[in-house]
DNA sequence: GTTGAGCGT
């Protein structure tokens, strides 16, 4: 399952976010978003975790929780938006 | 500071 974790400190690292959630499960992936065209945080980052019983458990425990002095925000992702101009020729 | 990317990986 892909969750969505936001409203995050600056200060906290992909490794940070990956042991805090693995604290609820086995973690896949750990993804902090920049912005590409900046280069600077967005404050935000996704969590990924292939049993979907220890992602739900981990949302449920770290929604609202204090990060870092920051209040997360942590759902279940949705998925990523098309682009304009990429993919289909027509 | 709130829903990710990239040009051939």
């Amino acid at each position: 399952m892909n969750i969505y974790v936001g409203n995050m400190s600056y200060n906290v690292s992909e490794s940070m976010l990956r042991e805090t959630f693995e604290e609820y499960g086995s973690v896949d992936t750990v993804n902090i978003i920049t912005d590409r065209d900046s280069g600077r945080p967005k404050g935000f980052a996704f969590v990924e975790m292939k049993d979907d019983g220890q992602a739900r458990a981990a949302i449920e425990a770290l929604n609202g929780t204090d990060l870092e002095g920051r209040n997360l925000s942590v759902n279940e992702a949705k998925p990523r938006a098309p682009r304009p101009t990429g993919g289909s020729r027509w």
